[in-house]
DNA sequence: TTGCTCCTCACGTCACGTGAGGTGGC
DNA sequence: TTGCTCCTCACGTCACGTGAGGTGGC
């Protein structure tokens, strides 16, 4: 410190956390400028400069561009400053809530990359599940052309429309065990494995069955888990939820993709 | 669309959010390129690309920088992904808590910026707060410069090396009305207007005053409040904060600046 | 023919970061 | 004398956005 409570520009960045190239850029700029300049011209920066620079940054991460920061900060009031902050607080909201849908769906492939990871290729088991939200979408209509395409595009346009993160998981949902059985690639509906959903998947136990490979190549796996059933004696209920824990986003071998279908077991 | 479920360059983009040169710039980078190009050169992105597409936006939006993503994307194992995948969540959710922290840093600010224009410059009230939070900084030191500049400094520095958001608005603590009557201008001690610290300045019937003008200008502030409450038959108690409603951050006319000073009432 | 979308350069931009080359007090 | 901090250009960079000028199917 020099005098009368003045500080160098690597004083002020160390005290602040702000760096010393942006202190440089905002002063050049005239964004915010150094108190004073000393005889070699170096920057002194006063004390109390210290809220102001923590503000400028702060507006800055609130997502404010240095253009619209300048005559704001230029010809301030407090009724201006108030009300830009108000609408300003609001927007930012928004952003923490976008930041952590993000976060949702990470966790969510999180979730279903270790169960992955913990699942064999072809291995049929009984799991207990905690209920499971989901966001289902409408019912598919399949034309003549029996692909999953048209369906799967109008699901993803309307979860665009709604407003919902369209980076979720996206699984397959069969009305019944016969229509898996009958139609495995045409599934009733498609579902976003999404935390958030309204639709609950619920607790207790399930049977799994696992396949690899590619998107609509489930093969002969609803036959292996209706002979695992009656093997071990369980009775099936309910829709089938097909999701592909392991996918494009976890390897780019297409053909080591792994989807689980899951079915409730009913209790004693 | 064109064929078995190909989408142009323009399609794409509408059904993921992602904008065209976006989608070009990460085709040309080779982080994400078209599935297949058409006759005349034209982009054709196949439908089970739009996961991916979010996937990469996504992490982008996460922190990655491309050249980050770049030989991640190309070289991808369910356990390389789900390492970064755990790591990256971590660090997000810092982030979100830094930008939490700045919305509150900003609602703060909003709550004295409204009190700063609801009060008259000179005027003294008796008010109802609720409990309030602060973060209480160590007991001043005054040399024989009697400054509060190193006093601040240290409060400032000490802050920053705890880890604390220096954003907050800083006010000035006494330990007593005597304290602040006979030095107006050297506060026990500082504290930030954090709603998350520890300290506790209680709720109930307070006695407040303001004047405006700037730092260590307060005046006959308190010669005022003694005088009102001895008008009004009011016992004061505890100690005084001094906190600035407008400042720096609301106004760049240093003389606009308006300070509170607030003390208890003793209930009956 | 008119609109619409697509293409490829090339250049702009925003908010800094990074040296290069040089000065000046302890 | 050696380190350390400071200065001013100038140029780099990251992730796109924005025309300019031209093509091609409905």
């Amino acid at each position: 410190m020099k005098h009368k409570g003045l500080l160098s520009i690597g004083e002020f960045a160390r005290l602040t956390g702000i760096s010393r190239s942006k202190l440089i850029y905002y002063d050049e700029i005239g964004l915010f400028p150094a108190a004073e300049r000393g005889e070699n011209n170096y920057r002194y920066y006063s004390l109390n400069q210290i809220i102001l620079a923590e503000f400028i940054n702060d507006m800055a991460s609130f997502g404010f561009s240095l253009k619209e920061l300048q005559p704001l900060m230029h010809n301030r009031t407090p009724e201006i400053m108030l009300g830009i902050l108000q609408s300003a607080i609001e927007d930012h909201q928004k952003k923490i809530a976008r930041l952590q849908e993000l976060q949702n769906v990470m966790n969510v492939r999180v979730e279903l990359m270790t169960l992955g990871l913990e699942s064999g290729d072809t291995e049929i088991k009984v799991v207990e599940y905690r209920p499971n939200n989901l966001v289902l979408g409408n019912e598919n209509i399949y034309q003549d052309a029996a692909t999953f395409y048209p369906g799967w595009v109008s699901f993803m346009n309307a979860a665009k429309k709604a407003g919902l993160n369209i980076g979720y998981p996206v699984g397959g949902y069969f009305d019944s065990m016969e229509r898996f059985v009958a139609n495995p690639d045409m599934p009733s509906r498609y579902y976003f494995v999404n935390p958030r959903g309204k639709t609950v998947r619920g607790g207790g136990s399930w049977l799994v069955g696992h396949v690899r490979g590619f998107y609509g190549d489930s093969r002969d796996l609803a036959e292996r888990m209706l002979a695992y059933a009656e093997e071990n004696g369980l009775a099936l209920t309910g829709p089938v939820y097909n999701t592909f824990l392991l996918d494009e986003v976890s390897t780019n071998d297409t053909s080591c993709y792994l989807m689980r279908a899951s079915i409730k077991i009913v209790e004693d």
